[in-house]
DNA sequence: TAATTAAATCGCTTATTTGCGATAAACTAT
DNA sequence: ATAGTTTATCGCAAATAAGCGATTTAATTA
């Protein structure tokens, strides 16, 4: 749930809602795990085997884009054994919507820009 | 404006939308390029000057975080000898609050998912 | 208890990213 | 021409990410 920076800069006094977004953002940042979140949306609920079904890509590999997912907040798991079976995160997409939609929001005039 | 995948995977049937976004989303994934957005779209224009007096990073550093934010499209520069200008790229930006918003709308109601 | 099933984790390799200092490139001004 | 200013790029080191096969874990069922 943490974000990892490089050497020197763990010091820079980021704002928390830029690290928020940057960390949702990197969960973004493939387009595997985008699918997978289409995915979700779409059929609701999903077991990690459906996922194998659907990419061709090694279980092991959905299994951390999974993880990744769920470390971002964006998915959920529970357990059903012997599966598990992951959601979109409702709360936290909520959440994400807002902070993106907040975000994109703030250049609707471009202002007093002259390129 | 591509993004690299490895080995095998170079070949997975991507939707354009899904690489679209997943581009967009890996620029977005650091919190010191998720500022300078927001510097830009604050000053409206700045010059990578600018950002060195800002951000307590090398200007080496602050021109390689331009450089991906210009790759994703979610700014452009202009020459301005000897300095270069840099602002957000209004129409490019659109695309991608779009693309962001279609992409959060998906799961309103989380449909028949019991978890 | 043993066998089965599903998913996570380990161990490894390769590729990419982040960061820096140093240098190069481009343009101005003297 | 020379010096100064600004930004990009190079070369390097360290950290992360992406992928796979193999193994482990956890739970069920025979």
């Amino acid at each position: 749930m943490r974000l990892e920076m490089n050497r020197a800069l763990e010091n820079i006094n980021y704002k928390q809602n830029s690290l928020d977004i940057a960390l949702i953002a990197k969960a973004l940042g493939h387009p595997t795990r985008i699918e997978i979140l289409n995915y979700l949306n779409n059929q609701s609920c999903c077991f990690t085997g459906d996922l194998v079904d659907v990419f061709p890509i090694a279980q092991s590999t959905i299994s951390q884009h999974l993880k990744e997912l769920k470390n971002a907040g964006l998915i959920k798991g529970e357990v059903k054994p012997p599966k598990i079976k992951y959601c979109i995160n409702s709360k936290n997409w909520s959440i994400a919507k807002e902070l993106f939609s907040n975000f994109f929001e703030n250049n609707i005039d471009n202002k007093n820009c002259e390129i």
